[in-house]
DNA sequence: ATCTTACCGATTTTT
DNA sequence: TCGGTAAGAT
């Protein structure tokens, strides 16, 4: 007969018998730091919900030490559970110090992680799960702050800027420091901003380690940008973080508190985390040591962006005594399809070594065919695409994937003229249509008078006459005289070297926003929000009648059930709280699912996603791997791990496609088969080439016996006609040099190369590495070397 | 102040 | 090729 301890894990066993012995154990591993490396498809959020639900009904019954002194009638009927399962009154007995709801802190990357997370916690433990702490880093920061940040100088009701906003701080900054935005372009500066900031560094601290002018600028740049969202009491996504950490290390007491409470952490998508989120959970963590983090390594793509794959890599020595346990059974793909990804991924040095299986059979197998030009691989995918559906695969199955966002393009095109439903991913957020904005910022300014990007936004919208020389002297004065420029504007008679008109105007603006002031006061969010786009002008604006104006009104009607949703919703609604959910929830209109079209998207953000058949398009080199990442070896293994996230999105058909020639921003590429095609083998792709020899356009020209334009087509050198005999003064006009086939050349981009052919003033000239390009003479940058 | 035309530049993206 | 932005016209 079995022992209590042993009856009570047989049973618990026995209640978690859905999930495989790996799954299981790492939902019984409540105790100490413990890593669950889950490769693609794994059932990863299956283990971090369940966890949960078991800490809240068992605690650590599974691995207690402590007999459980079963009385001899219940071991009877325990034992019975055995065999039919168990029953409440079993469930209860098991239990051993359950965690509360409100000890547990699971974290996520993105709202929609979390909300399924919630979703499926609230299924399997029902009413308890709403204590758990399940946010995004953004929005768990976002709580802790707006408790605590007024103990590092900033108000409660501080502003969220999004990338925008952002901008044009610093486009603010670079006139203040007199710098040129040519220079400094506005988009890098914020790149270099935030780099700084993930990596947890102060303007003095990039200042001390910049070597080069350029970095000494820019860490000028990020100083008066601190400088700015502070007194307009603003932060930026980043900050979330940043100042929470700042928040942690000035005032331990809050850090202890946070720390005590959660005494159980989780954390997902770990191989995604930066240095500021890694801090975050490694000071929580760090007293209880019950973290629990959950990724793979070999799908971390985000490394441009902070993320830091030594956080996942390193777990085990940052952890002492960590337990580590990998998912390697995959509920997705046929084995065919894990068998390429493994070998992909294989090629991959730092990773911790991992191979997917599947106990599906091995399936069809991955087919790889080479296309002319990009028309004819989208013509190719649209005729897959419906033999696919001719065999019974719903539209909503398909997705079509691709490296970078310009390549939908002709995609659509093709699926338009098949008449195949799409839909693309990706483009203008709601939150980030101008409409939508505009308003946002008026409620904005309402919250936070401090606000000078939103006032900047919504002074001349609609317009009122408050021109930007009007605005500038508004902000001069507003700057030495210490005020907001809102409070500026309120008084407008005091502003200098204005001229009576735009004083008026400005006086104006300052009344519309006093009187917004007072309704706010007085009604709940919906209703001012209504009374908002009365007065302001908005709703008269787009009260016409074009399809533009009406368009952008019912966005704006949109975002007005949105308002009331949340009013709906919130416990006290107030347009700040609004506000924040618009901030750091910005899908509201996202993938619409199971709308039965196929799906276009990045690689990138099909992360996660499944699909019954998946095209992976443009595998050359160059486009991908991308230029960049061709002579860097850490940014071709994160290429190589996109490709195995594209690989591994495909449950049953995968299909890979190129083009022996491609327009990429208006310039005709040639490139080589991507290298990740020849990591494929042999037995697991079948391989098509249906490259023509001759551009397709010219073929199908041909064929149409149409005479082909001289203004942007080149003509093919005819027999007889060798490049020599050609006008000279057509040929490298500017280039200043005769080039001739089999010349060594120097491209200012491309560098050395080597010209291949000659036809008129186009060069084909060939890059070690990048595959053949074609320049015209005329302009290319580009000399004997 | 606002509208129109010439340029430049260009992965990947969430919060 | 496309879109966003900067200088020029009205």
């Amino acid at each position: 007969m079995m022992d209590g301890i042993a009856l009570r894990r047989a049973l618990i066993e026995k209640e978690y018998g859905f999930l495989n012995e790996q799954q299981r154990q790492a939902v019984f591993q409540i105790e100490g730091p413990l890593l669950v490396l889950a490769g693609a498809g794994s059932g990863k959020t299956s283990v971090l919900t369940n966890r949960i639900a078991y800490m809240l009904r068992y605690g650590d019954a599974y691995h207690a030490k402590a007999d459980p002194c079963f009385s001899g009638e219940q071991i009877r009927h325990l034992e019975a559970c055995l065999e039919t399962g168990l029953d409440q009154q079993a469930r209860a007995w098991l239990a051993e110090s359950p965690v509360s709801p409100h000890e547990l802190l699971a974290i996520t990357f993105t709202n929609k992680a979390a909300r399924e997370m919630r979703e499926r916690l609230e299924r399997l433990a029902g009413e308890e799960a709403s204590g758990v702490w399940v946010s995004t880093f953004h929005s768990a920061c976002c709580r802790i702050l707006r408790r605590d940040i007024e103990k590092i100088g900033y108000s409660r009701s501080f502003t969220i800027y999004d990338d925008e906003d952002q901008l044009g701080v610093i486009k603010e900054c670079l006139k203040t420091l007199n710098l040129s935005d040519k220079d400094f372009a506005p988009r890098e500066i914020r790149a270099r901003i935030s780099g700084a900031k993930t990596l947890v560094q102060s303007p003095e601290e990039l200042m001390q380690v910049a070597g080069d002018f350029r970095t000494r600028k820019i860490a000028e740049l990020y100083a008066a940008y601190e400088e700015r969202l502070r007194k307009m009491n603003a932060l930026d996504f980043d900050d979330l973080l940043l100042k929470t950490l700042q928040l942690f290390a000035d005032h331990p007491p809050v850090l202890e508190h946070y720390a005590r409470r959660f005494r159980y952490i989780l954390v997902d998508e770990y191989q995604d985390t930066n240095r500021m989120q890694y801090l975050f959970v490694h000071l929580l963590a760090r007293r209880s040591q019950n973290l629990c983090v959950v990724g793979d390594d070999d799908q971390s793509i985000y490394g441009w962006r902070g993320a830091d794959i030594s956080n996942i890599l390193d777990f085990e020595k940052d952890y002492k005594g960590c337990q580590t346990i990998k998912l390697e059974q995959n509920y997705r793909s046929t084995n065919g399809i894990l068998s390429a990804a493994n070998a992909v991924i294989g090629n991959n040095l730092s990773r911790k070594k991992k191979e997917l299986w599947s106990a599906k059979g091995e399936g069809e197998k991955a087919k790889y065919t080479r296309l002319s030009d990009e028309m004819e691989e989208a013509g190719y995918i649209c005729g897959e695409i419906l033999t696919l559906r001719g065999q019974g695969l719903p539209f909503g199955e398909m997705a079509v994937l691709y490296r970078t966002n310009a390549q939908s393009r002709v995609l659509e095109e093709r699926l338009v003229f098949s008449g195949i439903p799409y839909s693309v991913y990706g483009g203008l957020r709601f939150y980030e249509r101008k409409e939508i904005k505009d308003v946002v910022c008026y409620l904005r300014l309402c919250a936070n008078p401090a606000d000078d990007v939103a006032l900047r936004r919504v002074i001349n919208e609609p317009r009122r006459g408050i021109g930007e020389a009007t605005v500038e002297s508004l902000a001069a004065y507003a700057r030495q005289s210490g005020e907001t420029m809102l409070g500026a504007a309120m008084d407008a008679e005091q502003v200098e070297g204005l001229a009576a008109r735009a004083k008026a105007a400005l006086s104006g603006f300052g009344q519309l926003m006093g009187q917004l002031l007072a309704h706010k006061e007085l009604l709940g969010p919906a209703e001012f929000t209504a009374k908002l786009l009365e007065l302001t002008g908005i709703r008269a604006q787009y009260d016409k009648d074009e399809d533009e104006s009406r368009a952008r009104f019912e966005n704006i009607g949109e975002l007005l059930g949105a308002v009331a949703e949340y009013e709906k919703m919130a416990e006290t609604p107030t347009i700040e709280g609004f506000l924040e959910e618009a901030a750091l929830v910005a899908d509201v209109d996202g993938l619409r699912e199971g709308t039965g079209s196929v799906t276009l998207m990045t690689m990138h953000s099909a992360k996660g996603l499944e699909f019954g058949a998946v095209f992976v398009t443009g595998m050359e080199e160059g486009l991908f791997p991308g230029t960049r990442a061709i002579f860097d070896e850490e940014k071709l293994e994160e290429e190589r791990r996109l490709c195995y996230v594209a690989i591994t999105r495909a449950k049953e058909r995968l299909f890979f496609t190129n083009a022996t020639r491609r327009m990429l921003y208006g310039a005709p590429q040639h490139n080589r088969p991507s290298r990740f095609l020849d990591e494929l083998p042999e037995t697991l792709v079948e391989r098509e080439d249906r490259s023509a020899p001759w551009p397709s356009e010219l073929r199908r020209s041909r064929a149409r016996g149409e005479e082909r334009e001289n203004k942007e087509r080149r003509e093919l050198p005819r027999a007889g006609e060798t490049p020599a005999l050609r006008k000279p003064s057509q040929v490298n006009m500017a280039a200043g040099a005769d080039f001739g086939v089999g010349d060594a050349v120097r491209h200012r981009r491309y560098g050395q190369g080597m010209v291949v052919k000659l036809q008129g003033d186009v060069a084909h000239v060939a890059f070690p590495g990048l595959g053949i390009k074609e320049f015209d003479l005329r302009f290319a940058p580009m000399e004997k070397a």
